[in-house]
RNA sequence: GCCCGUGUGGCGGAACUGGUAGACGCGCACGACUCAAAAUCGUGUUCCGAAAGGAGUGUGGGUUCGAUUCCCUCCACGGGCACCA
């Protein structure tokens, strides 16, 4: 198989005619695979494990075939683990699939194969794929969330949970397409239109099971703080989104004559109550009571209201929509003064689920509210003046002030500054009460089983679950506000009206309600004989999969036929491959004690906040519930960038065009024909912006190929090699071709080098007197310092960048004529450590080349099973230091001092310099400036 | 719309805490080897300029002896937005 090629290095005087293999990877990778296999060095076994190290990539949804995104993930924790290992640490890395979900079922749908037949085939190709990238994975813990094994477990947390009282009923919207009858998620909402009915989607509300994650809105905002080895980016997105504020609940009363059932207030939540006098209007959400309750009296309201449903759930198609009011009719009056009166709207803009679902318009100072009073012509006051403005002429057009000053406009307020207002309005209005005559009847608060956010109190009780306020009783006395702590996290909605996921253990009896299956019973299995060939849920058309009878009474009831998220099944798998074996519990609390939490989590950036934040929650659930002893799972997190590509259009069909097929194109540039009888010119085609791997713009490369023709050490190398971790890496061909010649060339190294080297072990007798020796031997133990280092931050490519430094000098080791490693028996000694130090080095990355060179360089061992090599400090530490030299911040010289060097000796020595002398032109400097062991700056 | 990032040569990027901008790689050019090509090796490669020198890290400003790094403004691109995983 492989060629052999004569290597001739003219003009070298050490050129030794030989005989140099090429690295021949397909043959190598599957060889030391199955070393690793048969020795089973990758396996953890639950017992000594000394220093412990966790470092887990998300694991991967079995869609059928590995993308480059998991290439980067997986090699990242492979490099980790791999050299984790080799410094002694037992390490715990496993893998499994996130089963459940989706593309299951339609893949069911498109091409009629069972979801569990396609998953397990998806799963067992996948598995293929990452064997063959040389993964130091401990598969014997393998796991996935469809397996009933699994989520046996996962449901008996879902009763744990319930009988905590973290789990909840009540309703909630959902995207229903009205032709398919069956609900949509967001994704398949294109437009405001189902993906495949194209019929208009409407909001429907349907009873669905909740865990009360707002309940730890607070601990979970507090502990982000301690996690300082996750990156601050996504500490900072998670506190938004926990979105924790403070302000007022304001109780407007209502104007009795405009209401249609006597209502008598509405209560809105405000965190800026300093700009009360500047309210225009009120608005409530489209599914509030008080706008139902009007819309029952008007039937173009009601329309209104209707018209608001149809249109997807999804946060961001609400907010984008055109902003749109509808007049109620209905006045309230200004807290502070009951002649002034407020039209009240339904806004479609006002979400029901954040604070009370009911806001004052103060248009002057918030964008939105402006938006909304110029399209209505209801006008706007301006009462909070910027610094350095006139009161008299300031006056809001087209943008809202939305920053701090003085009030203006604002009666007792005038003058105040925005704090203070804010004060001096919550100091008024908690001790005033709403006169008897607008404090009586039915107020518009939340019915039933209504969903709540977090309104838990200033008072210390913040982290408490919220509850609604129900009114007063009658002669107990509610101020017209109070303070009030409000959570942008709502609750998590976990029920999805789907077959492929993990059953809701639960039974609905007519009589006894809802009734948990006992834990003799679990797991709910899914039925398997199921049929997709039309939409809805399979589980809830299931001939008798649902009926049963109702562990209470005997009656006959119904199963829940929803199931749950898939975040679910992510949310506690980490703490699964603690001990994967335990049949009867989840968890085996003292193996989740000696390996958890997490060391060094990796993943993509889309999973910031849903999947890392519930799985904080499901941990301290967890934990409530007795199954593990920590709150935060992940220590230390790492979200890596996509993989992205150019893109390729052919400009006459404006098809698009695969890299491969581009390669062939720019190969042979005349013409290529596609195979389908079209021919394509080099020219025809565009090449378009780099963009994220996708099927849809055709820009994929398919690991299988490169791994083929490349190799997995080459694969893994480029993906390390050419971009910061975090940030995207750009997929090249030229790159990939790059990476592949380094293979080679160290291949090639290791040969000429191997035949010169004394025996493994003896760099231990090194002469390290001898000048050129001690070189050699300082620049190994800096490369090998750096990178070690490098590879502790996870900074990956610049690792390699020291790596190829270092490997540049072995090159000219190898080949320096007058540094004859024959004949120089302590060079060759240095070489030899150098060599090993290398091939340790890369061993991470490249683990079979690895392991091919170190075999060549005559070890028996494996270099998977080698310990990292020790740095010798005393060979970091140079004699002399060169300093750059600055004459008014701009280089123009370098100065070179001895290491001890103190301030006066290296100004004397700068001021010495002809450039010095030059710019000073005889006068003394201004200032001169001595960093030690960095620069020297004169100003002159 | 809201939240969070990113922006440095022809390209990917480097520069630890404010201290030599462009490490390392890719590409390109020239040279060596070769009948030739590939592979390999060597030299060069931010821009302007013959040179001296000057300019330069998305834009405009600020702080500093010194700014890719800190602050403000604007521009461009990307991620997330709760039923994709």
């Amino acid at each position: 198989m492989s060629r052999r090629l004569a290597l001739n290095r003219p003009g070298k005087t050490n050129a030794i005619p030989m005989a140099i293999d090429r690295y021949n990877h397909r043959e190598a990778e599957a060889r030391w695979q199955k070393v690793w296999d048969e020795r089973g060095i990758f396996v953890t076994p639950n017992k000594d494990l000394g220093r412990k190290y966790y470092v887990l990539e998300m694991f991967p949804y079995p869609s059928g075939r590995i993308h480059m995104g998991h290439v980067r993930n997986y090699t990242m924790g492979d490099v980790v683990a791999r050299v984790k290992r080799a410094l002694g640490f037992s390490v715990l890395h496993p893998m499994g699939w996130d089963a459940f979900g989706m593309p299951a079922e339609n893949a069911a749908m498109e091409r009629k194969v069972h979801p569990k037949i396609w998953t397990y085939e998806n799963i067992a190709a996948m598995k293929a794929q990452l064997k063959s990238m040389g993964l130091s994975l401990d598969w014997s813990r393998e796991i996935a969330t469809c397996d009933p094994a699994y989520y046996k477990h996962q449901q008996k947390m879902f009763l744990d949970f319930l009988r905590a009282g973290m789990v909840e009923r009540r309703q909630s919207a959902v995207n229903w397409d009205p032709v398919d009858q069956t609900v949509l998620a967001n994704e398949q909402v294109i437009d405001g239109r189902g993906w495949r009915s194209g019929a208009v989607v409407e909001q429907r509300e349907l009873t669905q099971w909740f865990f009360k994650i707002t309940a730890f809105a607070q601990p979970l905002l507090d502990a982000l703080d301690g996690l300082d080895r996750w990156p601050e980016k996504v500490r900072l997105m998670q506190k938004n989104w926990i979105g924790r504020s403070e302000g007022l609940s304001i109780r407007f009363a209502l104007d009795q004559g405009m209401t249609s059932n006597g209502e008598s207030e509405v209560k809105i939540f405000t965190t800026r109550p300093d700009t009360l006098f500047g309210a225009k209007f009120v608005a409530v959400a489209p599914d509030h009571p008080l706008a139902a309750a009007a819309a029952a009296k008007n039937e173009k309201l009601a329309a209104f209201i209707a018209e608001c449903r149809h249109r997807g759930t999804a946060q961001a198609e609400i907010e984008t929509a055109e902003k749109l009011g509808f007049d109620t009719g209905i006045k309230a009056l200004h807290p502070f003064d009951p002649a002034w009166k407020l039209p009240v709207y339904v806004a479609n803009f006002i979400l029901m689920e954040y604070g009370t679902g009911a806001i004052f318009g103060c248009p002057a100072h918030d964008q939105r509210d402006l938006d909304f009073v110029n399209k209505y012509r209801l006008g706007n006051i301006p009462v909070v003046c910027p610094p350095d403005v006139d009161p008299k002429t300031f006056v809001v057009t087209d943008t809202a002030y939305d920053g701090d000053g003085r009030m203006i406009n604002s009666r007792f307020l005038d003058g105040m500054t925005t704090a203070e207002a804010k004060e001096e309005v919550a100091r008024r209005l908690e001790k005033t009460y709403l006169s008897p005559r607008a404090g009586r009847g039915r107020a518009p608060e939340r019915s039933e089983g209504d969903r709540v956010t977090g309104t838990a109190r200033e008072s210390g009780r913040a982290s408490t679950p919220p509850h609604p306020s129900p009114l007063p009783a009658s002669g107990e006395r509610e101020p017209v506000a109070q303070r009030q702590v409000n959570f942008r996290l709502r609750d998590w909605g976990i029920s999805r009206q789907r077959y492929w996921g993990c059953p809701i253990p639960v039974v609905h009896c007519e009589v006894c309600g809802v009734v948990p299956v006992p834990e003799k019973d679990l797991p709910v299995t899914l039925p398997e004989d199921v049929t997709f060939d039309r939409p809805g849920n399979p589980l809830d058309r299931h001939p008798t999969w649902k009926r049963v009878a109702c562990p209470q009474c005997g009656r006959p009831a119904t199963r829940e036929t929803d199931t749950m998220d898939t975040f679910v099944d992510s949310s506690w798998y980490f703490i699964r491959f603690t001990d994967p074996w335990t049949k009867t519990t989840p968890t085996d609390p003292a193996m989740v004690d000696a390996w958890m939490p997490v060391d060094q989590y990796i993943g993509g950036i889309e999973h910031a906040i849903l999947h890392l934040l519930y799985s904080r929650f499901f941990t301290r659930a967890m934990k409530k519930t007795g199954h593990v002893g920590l709150d935060e799972p992940f220590a230390g997190l790492f979200t890596q960038g996509m993989v992205v590509h150019e893109t390729y259009r052919n400009k006459k069909t404006d098809e698009w065009i695969s890299p491969a097929e581009f390669q062939g194109i720019a190969a042979k540039p005349e013409v290529t024909d596609l195979g389908s009888g079209s021919i394509l010119k080099l020219e025809d085609i565009e090449v378009g912006p780099v963009e994220k791997m996708s099927k849809s713009k055709r820009n994929t490369v398919d690991p299988d190929d490169i791994i083929a023709e490349y190799g997995a050490d080459v694969a893994r190398w480029f993906m390390l090699s050419d971009s910061p971790p975090e940030r995207d890496v750009i997929w090249t061909e030229e790159g990939v071709k790059g990476a592949y010649r380094f293979a080679q060339r160290i291949w090639r190294l290791v040969q000429q080098a191997a035949p010169h080297l004394p025996l493994p072990g003896s760099s231990l007798a090194l002469p390290v007197e001898q000048a050129g020796v001690t070189a050699l031997r300082m620049q190994t133990h800096q490369a090998l310092a750096g990178v070690t280092n490098e590879i502790e931050r996870l900074k990956f490519n610049t690792a390699i960048a020291k790596i190829y430094t270092f490997v540049n000098i072995l090159s000219e080791v190898v080949d320096d004529p007058n540094r004859n490693l024959t004949k120089d028996s302590g060079y060759a000694a240095a070489a030899r450590e150098g060599f090993d130090i290398l091939i340790q080095l890369i061993s991470p990355m490249m683990p079979h080349l690895a392991e091919e060179c170190w075999a060549a360089l005559g070890h028996d061992s494996l270099v998977a099973q080698t310990p990292w090599p020790a740095v010798e400090p005393a060979l970091l530490i140079e004699d002399t230091v060169t300093l750059p030299v600055q004459i008014n911040g701009k280089k123009r010289a370098d100065v070179t001092v001895s290491r001890n060097s103190v301030a006066a000796d290296v100004e004397t020595a700068v001021l010495a310099l002809d450039a010095v002398k030059r710019a000073l032109a005889g006068r003394p400097p201004k200032k001169v400036i001595i960093v030690p062991q960095r620069i020297v700056n004169v100003v002159a």
